[in-house]
DNA sequence: TCGTAAGTTTCCATATAATTCAACTTTTTG
DNA sequence: CAAAAAGTTGAATTATATGGAAACTTACGA
């Protein structure tokens, strides 16, 4: 399994730079400064809940955590990990995505 | 690093996982999709950290950190905040952009 | 093939994210 | 308005991500 689930990592990942990186020449810069505000992710389930008409606790339930638990996602101002994101908008059945961008080139990364 | 004209037969993501890994919904499947993006993202670090051409230890030396744990982040081995993503990417000179779409309607959240 | 550089792993400590419970405040509605 | 529902907060706990140190393995150039 483990051994399975490697190669098919690699395929991916090989799929994923033939198709969308291709060759990246020399130096470069990045655009404009990035800033992740974690306000705005917790806006962001906010109104994805509210999109799905679900009480915080009705949102806690298909998770598994209490209310009071949704409540500091949404008003919360500290670090969060990739898990908790994608466990809380899988339950609002929305896609998260991110990606990576250097110059022109973007690498999805899921 | 990337492989370029490298013909292979190979089944698109969704084909593959959808064979090997079980149907969307069955707890294989989430779990898997869980860890291919993590695996994958850690795949991205590596892939725009071999751009740059850094060593673990370069890097780790712009972050602030050691070189065994740029090691940990590139392999996967736990679970990462937003912080950490964002440390990384911003010392590889890389932008990245958390997105959240249901329906129709896309949410940047940054 | 030897030596060095690069990358990995393990053990461990510390910081902090995730979570609950219960009391509290705010909002809704009958 | 008063009750109920929804949302917030703080304190405490548990789980785990971050991180360093050092030994280890792998890759690679001379």
């Amino acid at each position: 399994m483990v051994t399975k689930n490697k190669k098919m990592k690699m395929m991916t990942l090989d799929q994923m730079k033939d198709k969308d990186i291709g060759k990246i020449g020399t130096v470069e810069r990045d655009k404009y400064e990035f800033e992740l505000r974690m306000e705005v992710l917790g806006d962001m389930i906010k109104s994805v809940r509210k999109e799905r008409n679900l009480t915080q606790e009705q949102l806690g339930e298909l998770i598994g955590v209490q209310k009071s638990q949704i409540s500091k996602l949404e008003r919360n101002t500290k670090n969060v990990t990739i898990e908790t994101i994608l466990k809380v908008f899988k339950a609002l059945k929305a896609n998260v995505r991110f990606s990576v961008e250097m110059n022109e080139s973007e690498f999805k990364v899921a």
